[in-house]
RNA sequence: GCCUUGGUAGUAUAGUACGGCCUAGUAUAAGCGGCUGUCGCCCGCUAGACCCGGGUUCGAAUCCCGGCCAAGGCGCCA
């Protein structure tokens, strides 16, 4: 098919824009076909963009010729523009339509799609992410990666506000250091090098010099996990902070989840509609439960965990059963926390580590940092990690190392909370886990 | 990595307990035709599928074995 050209074409609305205050004036619609429902002398063209749908009523003995013969030609899927004229009218779906005066076919589409685009025949998550690109047009997905721009937003904002400077950190490292989970193996030009599990040690370095950091990208661990809420590759708000201690970062998260949830609520109340999903925004301080007091829950409901032990996540089902939807773990014990995490003065064997749930599901971990060399040598030790390897990194704590805090949400984690979603591939444009790599 | 469940047209499902009325049903999508107010439009027609390999049997979508793939749970991890 010999498609229009685009030359001289410039919107002038949004689909959403499209309202009754309108009626009689012109206005230039770029989008895709939705759906086209024909009833012989009347035809509709639902026209879909980013911000919604409206529909191009075409009355058949009414419209040019021109008009009648470029419809004919119009399926589901192609990109087309309208030139036309709104009309308020209470038999369509907005009270709002748009009489075409000009149609332009700009992109074509296969006939036969992979998923059905309406919603009539919803299509698994396996078939969904194998057809990802067509996946993400629906409107609920639309309005799922609406919300996390909002979120992040209002991160940012929040972040700025505080004045935090915006860094980057090195994706590709040498050495296989944290700890814990499992690195992707590269060949940078011969030598072995892995992809960053965190920012960890180069956000704690920055706060020497830059003092409050975040950072906002992906980073890849190398578990074999089969779960609703794990990625191979996942994105991290991590932020660092000078001369503060946990309580001091807690807050801080306190107060940009706070915003998250409001500025969400705000912005988004139409793609929270399509979701279906309502969102509170949680008064601050949250709720702040010690490690201890867990085990003590927990037993109480028949749960038994050994001190020192992780939460399974049996136990954290059983605790969102108690607790309100976020609440804080403190007072871990230190041997159940990374390295770096500072142990706490009176009692060396609990730490001020802390995660922030939501119901079942940690969605930020965080602490205060040892900053100590000959501490943090100490934990390396008993961690079974090789000083040696962290040479580097221990090179900075000889140069002026503040005492330091920091946080880690894990973004998408964070999206299923906003958007009700169960599992995290949904709120991930395009997922990777243990067995997908593609699209 | 372990466990459970599953794999039927483009998509989503019925059928599998107890092998044979399955020449595999239904919805939706697709193609063709009809219809002037649809909004999950409607009506008619057409075409479209039993994951792969082996086995049992007169006969396998259905039972058995092996493989591959997926979903969910656990573990790991955040």
């Amino acid at each position: 098919m010999k498609l229009d050209s685009i030359d001289e074409l410039t919107r002038t609305h949004y689909s959403s824009d499209i309202t009754a205050e309108l009626d009689s004036k012109k206005v230039t619609l770029l989008g895709w076909v939705q759906e086209i429902r024909d009833l012989g002398g009347i035809r509709f063209i639902i026209l879909q963009d980013r911000t919604g749908t409206i529909q191009v009523t075409i009355p058949k003995k009414k419209v040019s010729a021109e008009i009648l013969t470029k419809s004919d030609l119009i399926q589901k899927r192609y990109s087309i523009s309208i030139k036309g004229i709104v009309k308020e009218t209470k038999m369509s779906p907005r009270g709002v339509e748009v009489i075409p005066k000009e149609i332009r076919i700009l992109g074509t589409a296969a006939a036969q799609l992979p998923i059905d685009i309406t919603g009539k025949t919803p299509a698994n998550i396996e078939s969904r992410l194998d057809a990802r690109s067509l996946d993400l047009c629906l409107e609920q997905n639309v309005a799922i990666f609406t919300i996390q721009h909002h979120a992040l937003e209002a991160i940012r904002n929040v972040l700025f506000k505080k004045g935090f400077l915006e860094v980057h950190t090195p994706r590709i490292i040498a050495s296989a250091t944290e700890g814990g989970a499992e690195l992707f193996a590269v060949d940078y030009f011969g030598k072995k090098a892995f992809l960053a599990q965190s920012p960890q040690l180069y956000k704690e370095q920055l706060v020497m010099s830059l003092e409050k950091v975040f950072e906002v990208g992906p980073f890849f661990r190398a578990e074999e996990s089969h779960t609703r809420r794990h990625l191979s590759e996942f994105v991290s708000v991590d932020i660092e902070q000078a001369f503060s201690d946990a309580r001091g970062v807690m807050s801080l998260l306190e107060q940009v989840i706070r915003q998250v949830c409001y500025d969400v609520n705000r912005n988004c109340k139409k793609e929270l509609d399509i979701l279906n999903h309502s969102l509170k925004v949680p008064s601050v301080p949250f709720k702040s439960v010690t490690y201890d007091q867990v085990l003590i829950d927990l037993k109480k409901e028949g749960s038994e965990i050994e001190w020192g032990e992780d939460l399974s996540t049996e136990a954290l089902r059983v605790l969102a059963k108690i607790y309100p939807e976020f609440y804080f773990i403190t007072e871990w014990p230190t041997i159940s926390k990374a390295f770096y995490i500072k142990p706490c003065k009176t009692i060396p064997e609990k730490c001020e580590g802390f995660d922030l749930m939501w119901k079942w599901i940690e969605l930020v971990s965080g602490g205060s940092r040892i900053a100590s060399k000959k501490l943090l040598i100490e934990r390396l030790k008993q961690k079974e990690l090789s000083p040696k390897s962290f040479e580097h990194h221990l090179k900075a704590f000889e140069y002026g190392m503040p005492p330091h805090a920091g946080w880690a949400i894990g973004l998408e984690r964070l999206t299923m909370l906003l958007t009700g979603k169960q599992n995290i591939r949904e709120v991930t444009l395009y997922p990777r886990d243990r067995t997908r790599l593609t699209p």
